[in-house]
DNA sequence: ATTTTAATTAAATGAACATTCATTTATATT
DNA sequence: AATATAAATGAATGTTCATTTAATTAAAAT
């Protein structure tokens, strides 16, 4: 899709706004949310007209996956850089984190709609359309980590999980500037730092906590009362 | 707004209706996302006319924040049952874990919903709809625990991060059959029980990790290359 | 049965929606 | 300057949207 035949006479596409459209359709996404978003209004506030959206993009939906495409992988290319799975696990997950934090910090915006997006019905398409490199790297580097006994003995899910969904979370806090509780809220580095700390913590093998067995899936159907 | 004047001579409300409103809503959210809902969608398969559900609801954003509200509180009461926040820590963290994995699980629904809308622009409104005894509870058991040394001394919110974001992390994967990688995966109990394991050794007292700083947020403005 | 009232509705409103179409514009080569 | 081509558009399409209006229905006390 992205490359086109040129031809000998042509006229030349305008680069610009095609930027113009992904970074207001971010834009609107985010400070209108999914319901909101409109082509019509795009069109407007990028300064074009409705029908050259429909040059670059098949339909609305299209629209979408493309943007949500175009940011995993500014985002994954940002986490990625100078990261090497052979690092040691510590090392190589205080890169992780660090790559993380700040390009969430720093385009807010960009990661609340990757976030946002995993709570649509377009997500299947949208895994579709991954390059898988990123997270075939992310599997090595914890399976090595497990095989060296640097991480306890996890699914990647779990790892992932206790690993870097505080990070989304409190940035998320960060951003609407309050916690759960409707207070006001402001991240701070120590924060960050201690979190991360807290999670290697979790992950580093040894001093196993005893906790009762948690049983809510295999039991679902004999417990239907949940008034 | 619940309450209204009762008249000698009055036609009863059909209790059915709201609540088959407030069911095809959520149904309609979840499946079909904020946006492709529509008030002329639910009320047909409400099997009610549009002109009563504004009866109910004063505009479709009211109808949002009601029925998040009602969900919250449906969430919290469940959670809550049996909690008694001068339970010692580890006792309470499972029991505030048990029960939260319990209701995500059995009713994914319900919960998907209250954390897409987290990413709206509604959630301003919706944060000062709330029952604030939830978390004031909550905090309680915090700063209690904290107090006895039963829990690293730390923000609530990096708490609430590091104790619940991984939980709610590996329901959002459970219910898409996806993980991040888009490989299928399926939650099992063994997985909630050793992440609240994992959590519970993250937040105890004792063996603090090392880690490199995290600068981005004082420094913000110093890097602002990210590409 | 009548009355009173809120509950409920069918139908209508104008605005906004996604998308298309017929046309014009800009450009690199000739 | 002429030409061929894709880029870009303004205006229109029919549809769906949130919301309102005027009218009807149902219930419970009389």
């Amino acid at each position: 899709m992205g490359s086109t035949l040129i031809f000998a006479f042509m006229r030349t596409r305008d680069e610009n706004k095609i930027e113009a459209i992904y970074r207001e359709a971010l834009k609107m996404l985010v400070n209108e949310g999914f319901d909101g978003f409109s082509i019509q209004k795009l069109a407007k506030v990028a300064g074009v007209s409705p029908a050259t959206i429909y040059i670059y993009f098949s339909d609305k939906e299209d629209l979408l996956l493309q943007l949500h495409k175009r940011e995993m992988d500014k985002y994954f290319g940002y986490v990625m850089k100078d990261f090497d799975p052979e690092m040691d696990f510590a090392t190589g997950l205080a890169h992780q984190w660090k790559r993380r934090a700040e390009y969430v910090i720093r385009h807010s915006d960009e990661a609340h709609f990757m976030e946002n997006f995993r709570f649509t019905p377009l997500l299947p398409k949208a895994a579709k359309m991954r390059d898988p490199r990123f997270s075939e790297m992310m599997k090595r580097f914890v399976t090595k980590a497990i095989r060296n006994k640097e991480l306890v003995t996890m699914p990647f899910e779990v790892y992932w999980s206790v690993a870097f969904s505080p990070l989304y979370n409190l940035v998320r806090f960060h951003k609407a500037g309050m916690s759960l509780t409707g207070e006001k809220f402001e991240l701070t580095d120590e924060m960050l730092t201690q979190t991360l700390s807290l999670v290697l913590k979790a992950l580093k093998p040894g001093d196993e906590e005893p906790v009762p067995e948690i049983t809510c899936i295999n039991t679902s159907l004999k417990h239907p009362d949940t008034k």
